[in-house]
RNA sequence: CGGGGCGUAGCGCAGCCUGGUAGCGCGCCUGCCUUGGGCGCAGGAGGUCCGCGGUUCAAAUCCGCGCGCCCCGACCA
């Protein structure tokens, strides 16, 4: 398990007097606090997007930077952050890559030579002009992304069959110069992998880009608790140089798309502009077949926007930096060490155990203010402890889920690290079967193209397609969705995707469809 | 790049219209007191009023020009 250190302390730089009663759980007794609204974040429901903002900067997530459009990314942002990490890593790993690194810039040259891939790039590069106090004979370009570079590397490595397949991933961050900016979610810096593969043939590249996909919905599923739609790219949503693009979709609380993984089959596009070929058996020269797949910071966005709600942020278990806070309340010295003494046993059996654990000894802060200081930061699990829990050798825990009294439990001391494992797997598990009930029930298969309007309002409609960019084209100027992807399942029913027959006809143009494709507005 | 909003203490804001001692709340520091859902009291520290120029005896305030950030639309992981 990753072991995680201090974070910095919550600013507590909301308040405003007001007043509200409160009745504790279990002493009942009257206390009146401070409260107020405008401690408390703005309601999803009412604004998503500024929920969003402030969830971000108040859970300490991450920072504005002084360069419009960049991020600083908080140590407890990096932590959710290096989580995944570990996560897809470990499935890299276990898929046969290996991890390296390739340069930051670039020769612009590089990425003129293959002609779709400039298109797409050109007008998003940061250029270096200046190095050393001298104007650069050629300027270079910040990475938008590796394949370039890559390629470059590839085809001065790879000379044989022998050599083959050359799976390689990379830890880094690219620059691409985006006009509109938003926390995670779309930067001018961000965070990434970015796997490139070289094969000997179309079939491998076309099931390693399919394999990786396959690693990215694993991993949101099961990691992030994120429910995913894979599937195929239409050509206007590919990525520049591929020949085909596969991303996974997840629905955002607000009905919207965030793509939260890419895998890209690059056919000989790249092997061709540089020149990455190899000898075959028989002795023919042959260009290789690339695949590129990605996945970013963005999905902190994702988990952020698809399990967050009022009270701040909701981890998922396994992601999640502290899996259990340990909150502990106290009144006299000697109930503070009676306190303090169970809570370190309880820290130290849960640590054993491999849960990732923090005992909030913050001195001047009532356990109210702990309460929600650690909702807002989304730890999953809490553990109240006081002196009537030390007298009856019990604990309270509460559940991040579910907010309030309803998902607080007695639980004894005894056998602690079993209980909390156990909690924690159920929260892992509500967390994803809220999320997946939540896009079955907005996501629609609408009978027309008015009810698929509607359908995009507040959700993904799914609809058959005649596959013509004009439709799509259209699609998105009348209604502002996307083609999000063609999904090989169908999303409502998780059967395998329905054939074409002679009902299906496209929901703009009535013409024939062959497929069904996920329509939605997208982030 | 178009439309809108904002820039005054760490954060949120008032002051600007009608020019003249820079204020409030929270946070921060010290002490006491409290602690089962955002405790209380007392004292204290903290300012390039976004920048530059202009008008004026005097500019946070009026005028001009910049810059930055956020939100909404056209491009994108």
């Amino acid at each position: 398990m990753t072991s995680v250190g201090d974070f910095p302390n919550l600013t507590r730089s909301h308040s405003r007097r007001g007043l509200w009663e409160t009745e504790s759980v279990i002493g009942r007794r009257k206390r009146v606090g401070r409260m107020s609204e405008e401690m408390k974040l703005p309601k999803r429901s009412e604004d998503f997007s500024e929920w969003y903002n402030q969830l971000v900067l108040r859970a300490e997530l991450a920072d504005y930077a002084p360069v419009r459009g960049c991020m600083i990314v908080r140590p407890y942002g990096w932590a959710v952050w290096e989580n995944i990490t570990a996560a897809l890593d470990r499935r890299f790993k276990a898929t046969g890559h290996v991890n390296a690194a390739f340069p930051l810039l670039i020769p612009r040259s590089f990425i003129e030579k293959e002609k779709s891939h400039v298109e797409g790039f050109s007008p998003e590069l940061a250029v270096v002009t200046h190095g050393g106090g001298e104007e650069l004979e050629e300027p270079l370009v910040i990475r938008p992304t590796s394949e370039t570079i890559i390629g470059h590397a590839y085809s001065k490595w790879i000379q044989s069959y022998r050599d083959l397949p050359l799976l390689i991933n990379q830890w880094n961050s690219v620059v691409r110069w985006e006009l509109r900016t938003k926390l995670f979610l779309r930067t001018l810096e961000f965070f990434w992998q970015e796997g490139h593969t070289a094969h000997a043939t179309a079939e491998e590249a076309e099931a390693e880009t399919r394999q990786m996909l396959d690693v990215y919905t694993d991993f949101a599923v099961r990691e992030a608790a994120v429910p995913v739609i894979p599937g195929r790219k239409s050509a206007a949503e590919r990525f520049a140089g591929a020949e085909q693009t596969y991303s996974i979709e997840a629905m955002m609380g607000d009905g919207k798309a965030l793509q939260a993984g890419t895998s890209h089959n690059l056919g000989q596009n790249f092997a061709k502009a540089f020149e990455i070929r190899y000898l075959d058996k028989t002795g023919v020269l042959q260009h290789c077949w690339t695949t590129s797949w990605g996945l970013s910071t963005r999905f902190i966005g994702a988990i952020i926007m698809v399990h967050g709600d009022d009270q701040g942020l909701i981890l998922p278990p396994r992601l999640a930096p502290y899996q259990i806070v340990i909150v502990p309340i106290y009144k006299t010295d000697e109930e503070k060490a009676s306190v303090l003494e169970t809570a370190q046993r309880l820290r130290r059996e849960l640590v054993d155990a491999g849960i990732r654990v923090k005992l909030d000894e913050r001195e001047g802060m009532s356990p109210g203010f702990k309460f929600n200081d650690w909702e807002m930061r989304g730890v999953p699990l809490r553990m109240e402890l006081g002196p009537k829990d030390v007298a009856k050798g019990s604990v309270v825990l509460a559940r991040r889920d579910r907010p309030g009294r309803e998902g607080k439990s007695f639980v004894p001391q005894q056998g602690i690290a079993a209980a909390v494992a156990q909690a924690l797997e159920e929260i892992q598990k509500a967390l994803y079967e809220r999320a997946l009930a939540f896009r079955q029930a907005n996501t629609a298969d609408p009978a027309d193209y008015a009810a698929f309007k509607q359908a995009v309002e507040k959700g993904f409609a799914y609809s058959w397609w005649c596959g013509g960019a004009g439709c799509e084209e259209k699609i998105k100027d009348e209604t502002k969705a996307t083609m999000r992807c063609i999904p090989a399942e169908d999303p409502i029913s998780g059967q395998s995707a329905p054939q074409a027959g002679g009902a299906a006809k496209c929901i703009y143009c009535g013409a024939a469809a062959q497929e069904k494709a996920i329509f939605a507005r997208a982030y």
